[in-house]
DNA sequence: ATTATTTACGTAAGTACTTACATAAATAAT
DNA sequence: ATTATTTATGTAAGTACTTACGTAAATAAT
């Protein structure tokens, strides 16, 4: 089996399976009369007397739709009867019958037999295993693992962060935000003519020809944005990618481009392409990741600064 | 819970149930398209590229029919595809498609916080336990504890021990056995005339008057016996009770009385008497063991060593 | 005393598997 | 070359639970 730790959950499960099915099979073998499934129950009544259904669904860590079905069902092959409390009209209360003490007494030697056995099997690989699953089983409760997932998310901010798409409102930061990148990166070379184009009217230049401009929000506030612009039916320009410095190294660059991606495969496009540079390191690791791969420039593009032009094939 | 040997897989499968149901949730409050169960599935074909469904149910250690139903969802909600290999054409060959990448790209970070955090809840329990497990799930397949056990009662002959109502080729083991302890506990008084009559004309004494004689068999030998005769439509008697010396401490009295008792139970029987004698210490342990309680003799009886009265109220 | 909430149980429907069985293709045995 | 066996998948039905929801009785709150 795949050994991830994702995956312990499936192991535990496999063991339990095993485990009860030989379990069952012992039981078959000895001609029960009741389900396999009906065992633990039966243990409890055997150590308790009289209990209820909420009582044997507690001890058994079981809800206790599961205790009526199996009380019923050992009800109706004789094993326990079922008497109403004269105190507690709601509580029925749950004892063994002549038949079930007599039938559990004949099971005993068995009963000891899995007992052992099952003792035995554990102790030889761990001597500390059933403790140590006692205690996973009290740790693991109350949704604990869920809560510490998503405060692990939370301090990355990564399940507070939202893409939406444009509105106008966002027009400035779209502006903003991909002057922060350029300034820091193209100093010297200044804003393009292109770019101020794109920028001043993404609008008029990115929505109305098809395309559409993707924010990431974080707090009520817009840290990172992504165009896709049509260039036909069959290919889209990735541009304009940018993640403000501050909430950097939160994969928001990496849901911005998916959610582009998403994007170009709903409107059937087969090829995906960008622009980009040498110097921006970390997006190109980014594209790549995502299944970009570099080609040679086929034409001379708007841009001065792009040296480095990537293409994603969506046709799969 | 009840911690008892026979209820590990129990507890195991609670323990899994809440691992899997905490990662359902996160899933879900992500809004991921496929079955939170699919989960595991995803990450193998995420590992492996190109897998079929019989590797994917041994990597997981599921059964293929799972595995089936899974890879069918996952192909319906668009994650993979399902590709008839031409080199054999039994097999399906499944990948991720593009949107199944895409989207497990985006879920990555918080299968990292899964990985991470039940990587954490386990190690702050017992660093051990992954491996312990693992080495659990190898030694307890194969019907390993189901082997043991029946190897356990086997031993005991417990497995092995059959009991059978009257024949009359089993008419001498009758006498041969209950002469047996008579003359090791009673030598000096001796068959008193109601064992004679008992002993010697079971048939006509006891079958025909409504009783009936069991027999325990082990390896085609009869190795103890015990009647129950009738005293009237509500009450039997419990007697002759007998078993070899050599095939003693196997519980076969035991299995022998829970035979008779289920007897008297079928028949209607509301009361269950007995008589024995002080000497039997094992015997009346047995009996109290099965819930007769002592009485004061009411009337005296035929034998002269019975000096024990006890009875079973069988009206439960 | 009345109303609201909680508790104990019951029922229906869903989930995530399983076992049992069927079929076509591939491989092994004759 | 046939026939038998094995393998890979598919389908139906069963198992052992769960969640969701409903009801009556008991308890708490006003």
């Amino acid at each position: 089996m795949l050994d991830t730790d994702i995956l312990f959950g499936v192991k535990l499960k496999k063991i339990s399976e095993s485990i009860t099915s030989q379990i069952a099979k012992l039981l078959i073998k000895q001609n029960v009369e009741f389900e396999p499934r009906a065992l633990p129950v039966l243990l409890v009544l055997k150590e308790k007397e009289s209990v209820n259904i909420n009582e044997i669904a507690e001890i058994l860590g079981m809800t206790h739709p599961a205790i009526v079905q199996i009380t019923n069902h050992l009800n109706k092959v004789g094993f326990i009867k079922h008497n109403k409390s004269t105190i507690d009209k709601r509580i029925t209360l749950l004892e063994l019958t002549e038949k079930g003490t007599r039938n559990l007494t004949l099971l005993e030697p068995l009963i000891v037999g899995i007992q052992n056995t099952v003792k035995s099997i554990i102790n030889e690989i761990d001597s500390n295993l059933i403790y140590s699953i006692s205690k996973l089983g009290k740790a693991i409760g109350n949704n604990i693992l869920m809560n510490r997932v998503l405060d692990e998310l939370r301090q990355k901010d990564l399940a507070e962060i939202t893409i939406v798409p444009f509105k106008r409102k966002y027009k400035s930061d779209f502006k903003l935000i991909n002057r922060e990148w350029l300034k820091k990166y193209f100093e010297d070379e200044g804003l393009e003519k292109e770019d101020e184009r794109f920028l001043n009217n993404p609008e008029k230049e990115i929505i109305n020809k098809g395309g559409e401009i993707f924010f990431a929000i974080l707090n009520n506030k817009v840290v990172g944005t992504c165009a896709v612009i049509k260039i036909d039916d069959f290919s889209f320009e990735l541009a304009k990618m940018g993640v403000t410095e501050k909430a950097q190294g939160k994969q928001i660059g990496k849901k911005l481009a998916l959610t582009a991606i998403g994007y170009a495969v709903d409107k059937g496009v087969v090829k995906l392409k960008l622009y980009t540079s040498e110097k921006l390191v970390a997006a190109i690791n980014l594209y790549k990741n995502l299944g970009f791969k570099e080609k040679v420039k086929k034409d001379d593009h708007r841009y001065k600064r792009a040296l480095i032009y990537m293409e994603l094939d969506l046709s799969g």
